[in-house]
DNA sequence: TGCCCGATCGATGTATACAAACGCGCCGTC
DNA sequence: GACGGCGCGTTTGTATACATCGATCGGGCA
């Protein structure tokens, strides 16, 4: 793996678990160090991160990590709104048989799944990214595919940012299920709607866990150590979204 | 201006003029000789270009001009609509009085000034950017207007790839008026439709210019020659589109 | 004769040295 | 005492030399 990517991926994972927290300045020479590369691949990780809207360019020249307030987050569902409702109703459009009724299977299962701790959590995770790739495919559509993967890197952010809460999940099973269904009985205008419903309990979820009087604001993830694992094996989804 | 920056203008120009059509490799050391900087400043223009899907990677590690088919096309107005009728609605929601009341009588006059040659038209593009930036303001979404200046660049390759059409600018005006008007009554649904039909007609009008029998495919742009003038002013918006 | 392997060549990826620009602080003056 | 100008230092911007990877083409072997 090229050095410049490995500093992104390592810079935006940072930036995505809120280890480097908004106004952070990203000092070129510093995180060079830092990262143990030259300035080069390390100032090509920036340009992307600039590129993607993870850092801002601040007063000077500085490069800084970008806010991402609760009104941020309000704008950022505006854009999620009309990216995910074209979405799905371009998936149901053109969805192929077969994918979606499985996932409607495992949409009904899910209550189930989530009783148990965080290993159903995650396993939750992994369907509900299944879901984004199944729509990701079906929609066909390779412009509004990449704004779609711009948009997730900041809803994964706030998502981050949040509070995880189980009963939500439980709920939010139930409207992955009705886009599913949607999408299967090829209704584009419910299959969209169904997304819009989904992703105002989302943002009313997230919103309420920042104003939750024990939320922790900013809880950075501890870094994972770099443990010599052979390779994690890539999820379906970079970036599960959805919950 | 940075080496850079004035790198990345140029080539982002030259394909969007059709100067460098699609498929074209773009070698690190020929186009650094060419514009007359070194590898490092032009290896950051493209790093942008592909950040903006002007360029993606080919065969190998070589970055070419990416392709702009009628698909593509089709595929791309598939996002401008998602993007462009949000835009519209949240726009009919909290738009300031006075700006687009403004617009309106402009678009109203639009006919009169479309009768007029060349510079009629560059008058009117003037006019359709202005209501762009006018809704661009007016919607207040950050997000979703990063989305939709990435989709612009996108928007003025495919518009430059058709032919300038005077009855279509004639029907264009009263679309604008349409939309304009519906952001002025605040009437959100009235807005995104509006938004709708028009992107409908402008596809339609650019696909149907790309199989006209006596269309020049790709004919690119003369370069300007770089006349020195003091400094060309900032238009109200770099890329006009809405036609 | 066809396939596979390897060397060579040309490109990109990285490191480093140099240049320039901007911020910041100090000093002088008003 | 406050404001403005000037010089220094740190940072970013650029150029270039070197490393490294991959593609292609030729030769050898089956």
């Amino acid at each position: 793996m090229r050095a410049s990517e490995r500093v992104h991926a390592s810079l935006r994972e940072d930036i995505l678990a809120w280890r480097l927290v908004p106004g952070t300045v990203l000092s070129e020479v510093e995180q060079a160090q830092r990262l143990g590369v030259s300035r080069t691949p390390l100032r090509e990780a920036l340009g992307r991160l600039a590129a993607e809207g993870l850092a801002v360019v601040g007063k000077g020249r500085t490069l800084v990590v970008s806010d991402l307030s609760a009104d941020d987050i309000r704008a950022l569902f505006e854009l999620r709104e009309a990216l995910e409702t074209q979405a799905a109703r371009l998936a149901a459009r053109r969805r192929r048989p077969g994918v979606f009724e499985e996932l409607r299977d495992r949409f009904e299962a899910a209550p189930e799944l989530l009783t148990a701790d965080d290993p159903g959590r995650t396993e939750y995770y992994r369907l509900a990214a299944s879901l984004d790739a199944a729509v990701d495919e079906a929609m066909d559509s390779p412009y509004l595919l990449r704004s779609l993967q711009g948009l997730r890197t900041h809803a994964v952010r706030a998502r981050r940012l949040s509070r995880d809460n189980l009963a939500r999940l439980v709920k939010a099973a139930g409207e992955h299920r009705l886009i599913t269904e949607a999408i299967i009985e090829s209704d584009e205008t419910l299959a969209a709607q169904a997304t819009a419903v989904h992703l105002r309990a989302s943002l009313a979820t997230i919103l309420a866990s920042l104003t939750a009087p024990d939320h922790a604001p900013a809880a950075p993830e501890p870094a994972p150590e770099p443990a010599p694992q052979p390779a994690p094996q890539p999820a379906p989804h970079p970036n599960p979204v959805g919950v």
